[in-house]
DNA sequence: AACTATTTATAAGA
DNA sequence: TTCTTATAAATAGTT
């Protein structure tokens, strides 16, 4: 692409074959690297040269992507509706995921009591660490929603105090027009709190 | 690298990254598809995006190229003195392994306490239950180890005893047949307790 | 998506 | 392989 333009196609000459494969390589490495950066995007370039020779470029880890393309691919699989497809995997990537599961399995019963005999005191310290920290937290946030859930019955029931006594200042109008009998209203409401027990719906959602 | 140079780092401007994003990875393609052409390389370039949407560019199959990118790198391994199987798996198997990771991530998480923002409140009281039953069994079971490391301190303690005072038996015995002076011993042991404080390793292993 | 001024990549030569 | 350099290609900013 410079001193002369050249045709995209199989260079016949093997040396000079070599000196393009190793500049273009470099060159598309670095593509790969800046376009990586720039873009904030996960990138792998594997290539193979004409000698079998393995070449790789990765911003992160060339597994990683692999294992990542083998999820989307295998995803897209599944939107085909296709569940009995072939696709395969190396069974590291399996033997990992299986390792994974055991462990956050495991972890996980313990974290419910289960399991627990082959913990010494210092393992079972920890464990009871992590679960004072995770209860505290949830009470803390259970005791927020509380009280929001609290402030929202309340308003709730003074608004339909204002609107209780709305319509029996109505009412009495009416009565007044209406004259006739003037029996007086008492015992309609008595306190916010009794609108507010009444009001059902706990918890809503 | 026109109009103006560019400094190689994330592009913050959405937009703009989006655009150069398409620019670059056409870029990128075009190139890896000129080297394999000239060279006759076998290429791979796989692409994940900020958003997490896959590109790829292949003068074979990807699947060809990772199948022989891991042939490459187990030939690797298996020179480092490691066998390596190439077992297969079904990708759905990976992708229900990978779900199945997700949620146990997920649901640690929450039992440590993170991620709780998104839980009503009836969640947040099995949250809560599933601690208070964890963390109860875990203190029971812990203290079912103190005791019994308790125990085998006094027990410790008391074998310790006994042989010292084996042993003191001995030393007067001794003393008595090498007759000349006597003196009286004393103070050599007080209490059992005293023996059981003095053992150290308060939790073995 | 198209244009274009520049920067970058690189073919050929040393 | 590396350096040089003339030129082709890529692309940042603009429209």
């Amino acid at each position: 692409m410079t001193r002369q333009k050249i045709e995209i196609k199989k260079i016949v000459n093997p040396s000079a074959r070599q000196v393009t494969f190793s500049k273009r390589r470099r060159g598309l490495f670095k593509k790969a690297q800046e376009l990586s950066t720039l873009c904030d995007a996960e990138i792998a370039v594997i290539v193979f040269s004409t000698t079998g020779k393995l070449f790789e470029y990765c911003n992160s880890s060339v597994k990683h992507i692999i294992e990542r393309y083998h999820s989307v691919q295998s995803q897209r699989a599944y939107k085909l509706s296709h569940p009995s497809l072939e696709l395969k995997l190396e069974s590291s990537t399996y033997a990992m995921l299986s390792t994974e599961m055991a462990e956050k399995t495991h972890e996980l019963r313990q974290m419910k009591g289960e399991d627990l005999q082959g913990l010494d005191i210092e393992q079972l310290k920890q464990l009871e660490n992590a679960l004072q920290g995770g209860l505290s937290r949830v009470l803390e946030i259970k005791g927020d929603r509380l009280v929001k859930e609290i402030e929202a019955l309340r308003n709730k029931g003074a608004e339909l105090m204002k609107e209780n006594l709305r319509l029996r200042k109505q009412t009495e109008n009416k009565q007044l027009q209406d004259s006739s009998s003037i029996r007086p209203q008492t015992n309609v409401c008595n306190e916010t709190s009794d609108t507010s027990l009444k009001l059902g719906l706990p918890f809503p959602r």
